[in-house]
DNA sequence: GTGAAAGCGCTAACAA
DNA sequence: TTGTTAGCGCTTTCAC
């Protein structure tokens, strides 16, 4: 059925051996030779069985992704820079979606484990004790988590909290919530580290409320209980809680920035879908699938190398600020200092 | 490096043969050998290399799927879809993202046309001839295309079209622009088509616009042209040109939908996204990846006979009525009476 | 019920 | 520069 290398060799009267040197080590074949070999190969349509190479290099130019939800904006968004990353050395994308389920997430690494060179995991939830035990398998690299040994491509979540911390704390802002997303996030961790870390130099106190879905809905449920506590700023775990939350303190009645200010974190335009333009922190998602493809690549080509560490890779998050973040009102701050 | 079938014999102390049948083809191994085989395998952690396997028996369990741009929330959704239904049927997918361009399209199937049992085709743009081209490289199936003789799962965008228009003039639109997508959209053909059907029986008539990228962008840039046409109500080739035409209007004073009424297209709750819902008509994206994956199974399966026609799936899709579309105000009708 | 051997499409020595 | 051969990991006749 498939039109084969002995086909192509049938065809320019050669060997096997020379239409596969014509493919993958051109100049050791006569000029001739090679261009006759070439322009049958066309006409037959032959394009070379990759697996079947992989076979017996070792190498089968597929990389494996593992995203948690390929429908989440943010991920997709990484999925892009992987498959863009990819395409540009050759490569071919092995792709799987863990459902958000970190059981799915180590079973399918061992499913595809044998196609590909390596596997991206991206911002993978499951348990260190399981990641562990899928070292050793394949090659890997993580994006947004950082376990001991492994390479991994990071984002700076911490300095990106740091940074809208700052930019509200310079507003006036002095109390301020911050909603978590899912508790397995590393991203989301990492941003209460830094959280943490400015809220005393800011002279911010920060409500830490949570987790919540990183969903719209997620937001909307989070937003009664931030304005609860009588803060006069939300940090949403990314924009569509943001979302989420302007939502519902538009129909509660809350005028935003003048009684809230709302960031979230994003990486797409996003903001740009809303009707309402959002203040983000922004996380370069798409940025770090590719990073995360040529880190698994540089990685491989060390191989040989015993002691190449393996690497981390930190990419900066920048503030974005737009019209939902602006000084509390009087009133609004009078409310925060009374705790409400 | 990797565990083999070898190492599997060697540590069950039978064949390869029988290690091979304890796995596909377990009943014909002596139950007490299967068990041994199957324990020694799990405590090596082998995993058969399903490309070997492809080798020899010309099924490599994986599926091709390509989209245009994996960041569109549309294909992700697609994307999603076919992971899923991929995943359930035990099969993983190859993914290749097109980058919008008709070239790599047809590039991209090439290049795992080995790799895979078949591939689907989501919202192909590219040419008719290059899609002739392909078929007979690799099983195809396509998603939102109508290609003569192909198998493909289509969603009924002339109805939705038509769906639209109805409610529109029910409630009492009488002139009503269309703001095209992509040229190469056959989903943005069908629209026309319904559109064009429908107008003479709704008595409406109806502004084609376009084409415009399918993006925030295009939707501004749309609207000041529809307005300029004197239309009561807009249909935007997706939700994301609706939200850009939303925006635009907002930014130039028009009311909606007192002064214009909005409808967009989606599959993803995009609506909840944003602070003003859409009314729309909902594309079944995820379902069409799912039914797409099983088409494919199923002429695989049927590949043996001969007259097995390919098949066309059709998907219904529906319109979801929400606060953008009511009926135009006195002077909006009298304005587009006048053709402005 | 099990093993030995051939071969899937390809590359990598080794000869010529 | 080119051809011959072995073998990658697996399944599948065909014997036993």
């Amino acid at each position: 059925m498939a039109v084969t290398i002995h086909d192509v060799a049938k065809g320019a009267d050669v060997s096997v051996s020379t239409v596969s040197r014509a493919f993958t080590m051109p100049d050791m074949v006569n000029a001739a030779t090679r261009r006759k070999v070439l322009q049958v190969a066309e006409e037959l349509g032959y394009q070379p069985n990759r697996a079947a190479r992989g076979l017996v290099t070792g190498k089968t130019g597929n990389i494996g992704v593992v995203v948690p939800d390929v429908a989440n904006p943010f991920f997709s968004a990484m999925l892009k820079g992987c498959t863009a990353r990819a395409r540009e050395v050759r490569h071919v994308v092995f792709l799987a979606d863990a459902a958000e389920d970190p059981r799915v997430e180590a079973e399918v690494v061992g499913a595809m484990a044998k196609q590909v060179d390596g596997v991206v995991l991206c911002s993978p939830r499951m348990h260190p004790d399981h990641l562990a035990r899928l070292v050793g398998t394949t090659p890997l690299v993580l994006i947004n988590r950082d376990e001991a040994g492994l390479p991994a491509v990071l984002m700076d979540s911490a300095d990106g909290a740091r940074q809208a911390l700052e930019h509200l704390a310079a507003l006036g802002h002095r109390r301020v919530a911050h909603l978590a997303g899912p508790a397995a996030s590393w991203a989301g961790e990492q941003r209460l580290v830094g959280l943490r870390a400015a809220a005393p130099v800011c002279e911010v106190e920060t409500i830490e409320l949570g987790p919540f879905p990183p969903t719209f809905q997620g937001g909307v449920q989070a937003a009664d209980l931030a304005l609860a506590r009588g803060v006069t700023a939300i940090l949403a775990f990314n924009d569509l809680m943001a979302v989420g939350v302007l939502n519902r303190l538009a129909a509660r009645g809350v005028a935003v920035p003048s009684d809230v200010s709302v960031v979230g974190y994003d990486d797409i335009e996003m903001s740009s879908m809303t009707t309402v333009p959002l203040t983000t922190v922004r996380m370069p998602m798409e940025a770090g699938g590719r990073a995360a493809v040529d880190l698994l690549l540089d990685n491989l080509d060390a191989g040989a190398d015993p002691d190449a560490t393996p690497t981390r890779r930190w990419l900066p998050t920048q503030l974005i600020v737009r019209s939902t973040t602006a000084p509390p009102s009087q009133d609004a701050a009078a409310r925060a200092l009374a705790g409400r």
